[in-house]
DNA sequence: AATTCTGACAACCGCTCTGTG
DNA sequence: ACACAGAGCGGTTGTCAGAAT
């Protein structure tokens, strides 16, 4: 493909897919002249790109150390999940924490992941809410099954396992807690909740200085984050009688009996991994590394409580 | 084998931010 | 204080290869 081309006052400017001979150039430039004056390739006439796109050429795939075809690894994205509940969709400022990736990468990575859990959640459909009584306690077990859910690969599969066992694993903490449903978290168009807290970082985001506090070190999971759930409006979502639709089939699948689900989830660190919460193959407690692919690891990520207004 | 689906990646667009005169 | 240009960022779309049907 040659790529589209648009005429402008000045002459044509050449969009689409970049040439070898034209990233040759590019990097000439930024040789003699360092990663800046994009505007004058153009003007010196040594492309018929635009500086922006220049520029964009060289951040996203001529700049040096670039992870070019490397799949991320689960600690990317541990790290991109966390960083996101912190900041909210700052993707220039989390690919800095991670080397050889840029803000495209993350940024892709983080849609096609969100793409992929509204697919998987939507195979949840739940059923029409005349099907059953919404003033009645949602015992799972007395949950009509659903369907088995469709997983596009084996990797989901498992995640969905895992996401069993970490239920499973808070369920135990939680037998007298007030029962809630959690449809919010696994609807399709309200995926921003699957990133607990996420809404509240957008809307006020932290500043500069905070985020020199929050990092570069990245959060550990600590157990009175679920603080932050409670300052969330996702809090009201939570208290939804109808909240458990979407869950539902998950349960019946993995056979959870009795359990509820607490109004607040309980601690997802270390320990509790330990303590009921599963071990690993190695015999070490799971940690959340352990349930690096898709979905139902990062539903109970903790994140770092942001600092309350009069900290700001 | 053909078609459809999906994920990964590349690139563009519009907006905001920042520096400079 | 203001205008302007360049740089940067985030959202979105298009393309393509491989997997699934």
């Amino acid at each position: 493909m040659d790529g589209k081309r648009v005429c402008d006052e000045r002459g044509e400017i050449k969009k689409g897919p970049w040439k070898a001979e034209e990233d040759e150039v590019l990097i000439n430039h930024v040789n003699k002249n360092g990663p800046r004056e994009w505007s004058s390739i153009r003007s010196k006439g040594l492309l018929q790109r635009t500086g922006k796109s220049c520029r964009l050429r060289w951040v996203n795939k001529l700049r040096p150390n670039l992870k070019h075809g490397v799949k991320f690894s689960a600690e990317e994205e541990r790290t991109v999940i966390e960083l996101q509940a912190q900041i909210g969709n700052k993707w220039a400022r989390i690919a800095t924490y991670l080397p050889g990736r840029t803000d495209n990468d993350v940024k892709n990575f983080w849609s096609s992941r969100q793409k992929r859990l509204a697919r998987i959640l939507q195979t949840q459909t739940p059923p029409p809410k005349s099907q059953k009584n919404s003033s009645e306690s949602h015992v799972l077990h007395d949950v009509p099954a659903l369907e088995t859910p469709k997983l596009s690969s084996s990797t989901e599969e498992e995640s969905l396992s895992k996401t069993q066992s970490c239920l499973s694993s808070y369920i135990d903490h939680s037998a007298t807690i007030r029962m809630v449903s959690l449809p919010e978290l696994f609807n399709p168009n309200s995926l921003h909740l699957l990133q607990l807290g996420f809404t509240t970082t957008e809307k006020k985001p932290c500043s500069d200085s905070q985020f020199q506090l929050c990092f570069p070190q990245i959060p550990q999971l600590q157990s009175d984050n679920l603080l932050f759930l409670e300052s969330q409006e996702l809090v009201g979502g939570l208290r939804d009688p109808d909240f458990l639709d979407v869950f539902e089939g998950h349960f019946n699948r993995y056979e959870l009996g009795d359990a509820q689900i607490p109004t607040v989830l309980p601690s997802f660190g270390p320990e509790n991994f330990q303590n009921g919460g599963g071990v690993g193959e190695n015999g070490n407690p799971l940690t959340p590394d352990s349930f690096s692919d898709d979905f139902p690891m990062d539903m109970f990520d903790q994140v770092e409580p942001l600092p309350s207004p009069s900290e700001w």
